[in-house]
DNA sequence: CTGAAAGCGCTTACAG
DNA sequence: CTGAAAGCGCTTACAG
């Protein structure tokens, strides 16, 4: 089947390309009349215009680019990237933008791949994930002048727009509340740890038990993953002192933590309590249900994505605070059995 | 920053752009020297190709797109896509493909997409999943003459080459196995039950239990979240006769179904068997872990991807069949204790 | 308000 | 083996 182009609208309209181009673009320069006679001929045969001659034409390749830098198996079982991208592509096909995604091996990686994307044109902007510690994405994507919104911040953004939420504020209403409980020895099974919000939550955690009076106030790092989250429970459970508290940096871990603790003839609230950060379908699956720091993350991306055509076409944008994750307590946690 | 073209290299090299094209793309009309002179030039300046201005000239746009057709909520609980993602995402790049990624409400919108995807010469063709009974994506993509493979098949992908594996074979496999174990009464909780998919497992389903002798061997189909899952249990471990094992079509049903199984005072595997369909690292994060049918998801989708970049560069691909998925027993599945 | 034309950055016959 | 040129399908100044 051939594709129909301006040019065939032009011929069966009896006016120029240039005319056909005004017409579909809402620009002046065309009578009303001409202008409904020429959508009605697009719209019959079926026209949708080439993005490539567009992108040629200076115009933008109206797609962004989301690179993902994660080992294929955490990819898969986080339901966090899934949501980001429900919801930055909701807004994106609103605006009839595409959404390029690749997923890459490391930091490396996905810079040779933005400067890939920049010099073949093929987005107009990307969006970047698990901001970083000195982050040297940034500079790159300064340097390249391909606009960029961060999800994360809004510290170590560059001069770049990020979306981020106030995770020291979530993590300090966790903990108050395991105080109010009764907790006094609280555990954190944090993510990995260059990832710059892991930091803000582990300095966070540590400055919140300290104000409140907290003997311990131990961040055990790990990759994400349930096996590693079950490793770290088992050591922190395995302590002679052990934490009647922990709080997981995903619900992955925070199942396998879980998982670990009845394993070891621990009952769950009762003996150790625990929550996970980023609520999800998961948390309510298994028994007792997880309490859990919740927020709408495709809302989220939603953010993301509309500052990212903000700054595409053009608008200076600055960085948004979206919701802070709020607890929602469901049976994982309790006053501790023994204190 | 100004993005280096073919022109800025045939200057420096003081050649046509004629013959830097040729030398970047392995073809013949210029001489070694001439082409290593322009490969170090093209390399020292990070040249990338314009994708648009190839895609405008007849060169295909070196992406292929994905629509997903699922809810926000399924999709991002299930690992299952994201998995099937990195799978295709890791063939693709490797010959410096593009993945195009869009999330559609429903067929009608997806076949839209697949229009405005082949006026806009976007992709260069699709995969496409959730194959349907007398599905209605199929003739327009054979009429639009899009490169397209099924992920699914072999019946019902017309004249499409489909990636599939046998269903059948692993669901009897997993009857077989329980039969084996002492149970008699089995039941399934199905996926959607237009997608084709979930036809097949169903129809093998009735026909293993009747060879085997089954008095029951009723599906109930659910729309793939934990609640329906739960749902389905509940109806199902509530009848007078109940099942002693049931088969899930995918990990989050088996999970929820494992928890309403606790909840109703009944033991797994003692009381009822469970077994999930995809095997995913949550399987493997609840107690008992369970017993599920495996199968390598990525390559899965490698395997899809290969076979469309095959038809995209005008080869003329046939379906093929996948590894089965196999049976990876764990803790939850047993003898019946009240058979 | 409309038409003719240049140009985006490639690829690819067509001459030399 | 190499150069000059047409063409892909748009957008956008520039004339009428």
């Amino acid at each position: 089947m051939k594709r129909p182009t301006i040019a065939d609208i032009a011929r069966r309209a009896g006016v120029s390309k240039g005319a056909v181009s005004y017409a579909l673009n809402g620009q002046p320069g065309v009578s009303d009349a001409t202008r409904r006679r020429i959508m009605a001929i697009a719209d019959e045969i079926g026209f949708s215009p080439s993005s490539a001659a567009r992108a040629l034409s200076g115009a933008s390749a109206r797609a962004v680019g989301l690179a993902l830098c994660r080992p294929a198996r955490t990819l898969g079982i986080e339901p966090f990237f899934m949501e980001l991208i429900s919801g930055v592509e909701a807004e994106l096909s609103a605006r009839s933008f595409a959404l390029t995604l690749q997923v890459v091996a490391d930091p490396d990686a996905e810079i040779a791949v933005y400067r890939r994307w920049w010099g073949e044109r093929r987005v107009d902007g990307v969006l970047l994930c698990d901001l970083r510690a000195d982050d040297r994405r940034i500079p790159v994507l300064e340097q390249l002048q391909l606009p960029a919104v961060v999800i994360g911040g809004p510290d170590g953004t560059g001069a770049l727009p990020g979306v981020w939420s106030d995770e020291a504020a979530a993590l300090a209403e966790t903990v108050e509340y395991l105080v109010a409980l009764g907790h006094r020895r609280v555990a954190r099974v944090g993510g990995l740890p260059e990832l710059q919000h892991t930091r803000v939550r582990t300095d966070a955690f540590r400055s919140v038990c300290a104000r409140l009076g907290l003997s311990s106030s131990d961040t055990v790092t790990s990759d994400y993953t349930g096996e590693d989250g079950a490793r770290a429970t088992r050591r922190l459970l395995s302590a002679a002192r052990r934490p009647t508290a922990v709080i997981y940096d995903n619900d992955v871990m925070a199942i396998a933590g879980l998982s670990v603790a009845q394993e070891m003839g621990l009952t769950v609230p009762g003996d150790v309590s625990v929550v996970a950060w980023d609520d999800s379908p998961l948390c309510r699956l298994v028994r007792p249900p997880l309490t859990a720091l919740s927020r709408d993350i495709p809302e989220y991306g939603g953010q993301a994505a509309r500052l990212l055509l903000d700054a595409v076409s053009g608008v200076r944008v600055a960085g948004v605070r979206t919701g802070t994750a709020h607890l929602t307590p469901r049976g994982s946690t309790a006053p501790p059995r023994n204190p």
